[in-house]
DNA sequence: TATAGCGATTTCCCAAAGGAAAGTGGGATA
DNA sequence: TATCCCACTTTCCTTTGGGAAATCGCTATA
């Protein structure tokens, strides 16, 4: 009754995806956050589980992660230093995501191979 | 145990979920897939509800949209001729993926509100 | 001493995404 | 006749994403 009649509104649920959109977004946070969740903690560990990607765009996704508090950087001084990237309890909150763009994705797959 | 040790292989997750990445990427695709599902099918009608979009960005991903087979351009041929834009079956199966982000987006709003 | 590995950083570069604004060509409306 | 609406298209521009390759400081190992 608001609307100017014509077009229907679906900000309730565009906003929510939107902002979900912005934290998530490009190639390889997903990915990243996938390779942590499945115990690799190391930053040579999570560049090779990840194919394509470059130490570079690694490095930063990272940092984007830590500042969402999805993952955190742990130095342990030993000698030599390391560091271990662990994921922070928040990153469990992607799960019901993840899952539903892996289902999808599969599908898609089996779509996209039986079609040609 | 095929692994060199050290790392953990999750490539059964990351590969369907970067399928499905690239199919729907970007800032856009998923919320004009939420405005025709909605049922908004005439152009200015999807622009007028999705906020900030320009009319150059819907209709390059209206186009990519349709190669995906997510939405269809009809044609009516009245006069004036009428365009619109109906989601296909297809476009269904992103509902969970959909419904997973709305529910963490909304829930990551209320958390980034509540600290700041 | 030399080499290798680790965890990045830096530089250079290109392509794609995306925003602003104007225009276009047809029909409809006043 | 003038203006408006619709569905785009075009132009110009800036920002962002991302790849390749080299480098760096440190430690470990041969």
């Amino acid at each position: 009754m608001a609307n100017k009649m014509g077009y229907l509104s679906c900000l309730d649920t565009v906003k929510p995806v939107r902002d979900a959109i912005e934290v998530i977004n490009g190639k390889w946070k997903l990915p990243i956050i996938i390779s942590v969740m499945t115990g690799n903690e190391r930053f040579t560990d999570i560049q090779e589980s990840i194919p394509g990607i470059t130490p570079k765009v690694l490095a930063k996704e990272l940092k984007d992660l830590e500042q969402h508090q999805l993952i955190k950087r742990v130095v342990i001084d030993d000698y030599p230093v390391k560091i271990l990237y662990k994921p922070e309890p928040y990153a469990d909150t992607l799960t019901p995501i993840i899952d539903a763009l892996k289902g999808w994705g599969l599908n898609h797959r089996k779509k996209i191979f039986e079609k040609e």
